[in-house]
DNA sequence: TGACGACTTGACCATTTGGTCAATTCTTGT
DNA sequence: ACAAGAATTGACCAAATGGTCAAGTCGTCA
């Protein structure tokens, strides 16, 4: 299952290491208000063996975001498939949210990449996101064409499941406080994900047509 | 219409184009992300004289974000009477979207601020915003109750209605990738704003009880 | 076992950082 | 006109920053 041969499992592990106190360190203070020395730090590696391992902060923080791309991909092409909308939009959904739930980090370190400007990930915006986008208000709009959904631009209901979704993550320190101060428990998440999903799913799903006259 | 007597001008101008300079770069790199004399630069003042008007960047962060909290409670305020959910819903969404309109630095900074664990508003999470969450949720039950909005966890309404809303301020960027690398005009953002609204109502309010027989 | 490359790290460097200060130049009220 | 406070700013400082380097230690494979 190894895709790569760990050529030293030193380097693998501590490459994992940095990666992940690069990734929270990342997600809190993004990449301008990040240190090498945070980093190190809390790698638990001196900051000259940080460097040694990755050139400059800047090569960190790319891949770093890389993984972020690669999994937002991932969770994408969860939508492909030509199902009805009710069950296309759930799963969709419900992916998302296990990702909120699962690489919160991720989710911060892209929402701070996009308010700064994007600049990093800008080529990723216009290529890959745009063509995401052109191709699914393909089928949102058939999906209206065929009645199974109120007339909704597609973009503002793209936007709204990212928005809903990846608020679970990035604003987790707001829901916690909402929350009596702790972060949502495992129940508890799993209720707001049925809950996020149920919501989202009728505001554009129509309800069956009228029973033709049953009842 | 002037609140306070402006001292002198000199010193109204320059704390506002120091404060507008400020909230532009704490907007985009966050606190930790942020240099005084960037935001000295901007403003088109030396450092020196940024800190002859405000001691420490801490200072001026400070001054910014509560700025953003008390435009917050205005919008806030704007769901207080006790309408109808769909009267009542529009308002304050339609009012959060013109915030985001109007004061994107401001949305940014939120979330930059609750990205990095809220240091500086956990006070105010988890008093006022707290409060009003309750309060609020109490109305929702009600509406609940009434059999006006189908039974949903309120909060996981308000959190739907931030982050899609606060999602066109924080965002932008993305967002102008998806239209085509120019941000939305005026005329787009009103249609996506009519959509905002009118899709979150139907997310949660029950359609009017099939008319009785007419027709 | 020994040699060679992988790994480790304290000391160091130039630059940038937040912030200070004293000398100077306005403004303004009388 | 002029004194007194308000405003301006170049020069400066200690600390922190991203990054380098040389001198070592360790792992492993023939």
């Amino acid at each position: 299952m190894q895709v790569k041969p760990p050529k030293t499992s030193i380097r693998a592990d501590n490459e994992a290491a940095i990666l992940a106190a690069a990734e929270s360190v990342f997600a809190e203070v993004g990449f301008k208000g990040a240190t090498t020395s945070e980093i190190a730090r809390r790698a638990d590696v001196p900051k000259a063996n940080l460097h040694y391992y990755f050139a400059t902060k800047e090569d960190l923080y790319r891949i770093v975001l890389q993984r972020v791309l690669t999994v937002w991909l991932s969770a994408a092409s969860s939508m492909d498939d030509n199902e009805e909308p009710e069950v296309a939009l759930s799963r969709y959904i419900g992916m998302k949210m296990d990702l909120s739930r699962t690489m919160p980090l991720g989710s911060q370190i892209w929402a701070s990449e996009i308010m700064r400007g994007a600049p990093m990930i800008k080529d990723f915006l216009e290529t890959t996101l745009k063509e995401w986008v052109s191709d699914h208000e393909i089928v949102v709009q058939r999906w209206i064409s065929d009645g199974k959904i109120y007339p909704v631009a597609p973009k503002a209901l793209f936007f709204m499941i990212w928005a809903t979704t990846q608020h679970y993550a990035d604003f987790s320190t707001q829901i916690a406080a909402m929350n009596g101060g702790a972060p949502l428990s495992d129940e508890e998440f799993e209720t707001a994900r049925l809950q996020v999903i149920e919501m989202i799913v009728r505001s554009v799903v129509k309800p069956p047509a009228a029973p033709a006259k049953t009842l």
